[in-house]
DNA sequence: GTGTGGTCACAAGGTAGCCTTGTGCCCCAT
DNA sequence: ATGGGGCACAAGGCTACCTTGTGACCACAC
């Protein structure tokens, strides 16, 4: 939970601005206030922090030590914001006039908000147009489905094999993993390694049935007798929920569990002789390469960063 | 620049917690709000993203597809502010009663905020007292001193070798890349890489004498004629800034330009036969480990997620 | 059937924060 | 000397948010 000295992201941009530019009025221009609004803000966020963030000069602001930091942590925070803000942007669009991208939901959460990121970064700086994008995010059959139909023209699927029919290229490879809560047993070993037969024969946290995790994790298993879940949930989050709280292992995408794990909400376990890879795709309709434009733009950001 | 669609940080950090707890009510009341002013809050965001983000029922509130990805974008969102809220409050606290941590820039900068979450999580899990911290960030050799003096108990320095006289330990490497603006004509280059000579011999953008980045890269290019800067500015974010705008190279640390990178904003070229890397040590006085309690473990903490 | 506890929405009222307009001052460059 | 850039202070208005109070609905227990 987020303390209260922590300021709103309209702040913190103010000062990453205020940074870049080397002025408060200016700052204030590029973001369509005043510069009264802009002094304000800035010293309401100085109370807040509780310390200057700015020397201010006749001639300009330049930071403090305080805020050269303040402005480190504060840019993390708004390329995150930023992600989020091109997910959404492609989430609300008007279905007409825009590329249609389908993808499966664990890439149109951890990894597609960062391409599309880049690739307007990309264009920006090429004067190229800025492309508005469509997202669908759902499963992988879907997305398969809704590029052979023509609902999308470019789609993203996750599994062990690209889809039959359409045009593909591997844009990146998301390990399985399997995690369990800080307190489990399994935790607590010094090794965090437990066999193949083990996991088998312990009741997990699932997805769904058909979801991408959970197929990829029972097809690794096959050779092992099924056990029931301990408990079956729709949603990723929920999944993490619950094994944070202690439910039992489950297996999760290394993209998304990887904050977790980072901050020890969660505990990665390994599992000794188990292939739990699965490859992204890139799939498209009607020749050997994505249609030239965008969409060939897109899938090029993505193999420059899947790996 | 940030879109004016994105919602505040409490508005998200209010859906994630909805997403874990299940219902508005329980929601407003860990973040210590009344039901109302959480379900107006949520609905504000709805109208804001242009989509519903809960399905409610009269037992409680589940996420909708679009939900759900808000939340795992905003989880990213809400973890680099966490960051920044446990920077904030080391640089914050009274100097009595705290473990007294210094760091050089970098450090500070990029690393020590995840190391502090990551042992607040693990204090909190293991029912261990929270420890607060005192930061001051500021170059290696004052970092040194800071410890050798006992202003500080612990402290985290960048250079070839740990300072003498003092106890250490490596916690991690950050290489140091040399980088240049989108336009600059070495990123036009299909290689993306020269020569350690023509790297010495461009005029680069460098950070003031003295500090551990303009150190390391001076010395990796002793054997070549020095050049003079074309700009020498006193912070990293200065030096990114210029270096985007295509005023040279410059060679900055992995970590401080990984974003950028990320985003296109600057491009990383390669050096033919330089061998940049610089060590990260932690450094106390008194014996071989450092003090038992909260400094080991943080020094713990940091050489976990070092590598 | 009825009470109890839990959920969410609607309404009214107050407060506080934020933004804009207007103004003054200071310094530097021309 | 003068204009322009930069920042702070003050006043006023609006908006957004939060709280209190209320109602409706549903599940479950008795």
């Amino acid at each position: 939970m987020l303390g209260s000295h922590v300021p709103e992201l309209r702040a913190l941009e103010l000062l990453v601005v205020v940074a870049r530019t080397g002025s408060l009025s200016s700052a204030a221009a590029e973001l369509g206030i005043t510069q009264q609004a802009a002094s304000s803000r800035m010293r309401t966020m100085e109370a807040l922090v509780g310390a200057p963030l700015l020397s201010r000069t006749r001639r300009g602001s330049a930071l403090t030590e305080t805020g050269e930091l303040l402005v480190q942590w504060s840019s993390r925070v708004l390329d995150a914001a930023e992600q989020l803000d091109a997910g959404l942007t492609a989430l609300r669009q008007d279905r007409r006039g825009h590329l249609a991208v389908a993808a499966s939901l664990t890439i149109a959460e951890y990894l597609l908000p960062g391409w599309l990121v880049a690739l307007r970064s990309q264009q920006e700086r090429l004067g190229q147009p800025v492309t508005e994008f469509t997202l669908t995010a759902t499963n992988s059959e879907r997305v398969a489905q809704m590029v052979a139909s023509g609902e999308a023209a470019l789609g993203f699927v996750e599994g062990p094999e690209a889809p039959e029919g359409l045009s593909h290229r591997l844009v990146g490879v998301d390990e399985l993993v399997v995690v369990v809560g800080p307190h489990h047993p399994w935790a607590q070993r010094s090794s965090r390694r437990v066999s193949a037969a083990t996991l088998a024969a312990t009741p997990r946290v699932v997805r769904e049935a058909g979801s991408g995790t959970r197929t990829v994790l029972e097809r690794a298993l096959r050779d092992h007798p099924p056990t029931p879940p301990v408990l079956e949930l729709t949603s990723t989050a929920a999944v993490r929920a619950a094994v944070a709280a202690g439910a039992g292992p489950a297996a999760l995408g290394a993209h998304a569990v990887r904050d977790d794990v980072a901050t020890g909400r969660l505990v990665r376990i390994s599992v000794s002789g188990l292939d739990l890879s699965r490859r992204l795709h890139a799939v498209w309709t009607g020749g050997a390469h994505p249609p030239a434009g965008p969409a060939r733009d897109l899938v090029a950001v993505a193999v420059g960063r899947g790996r």
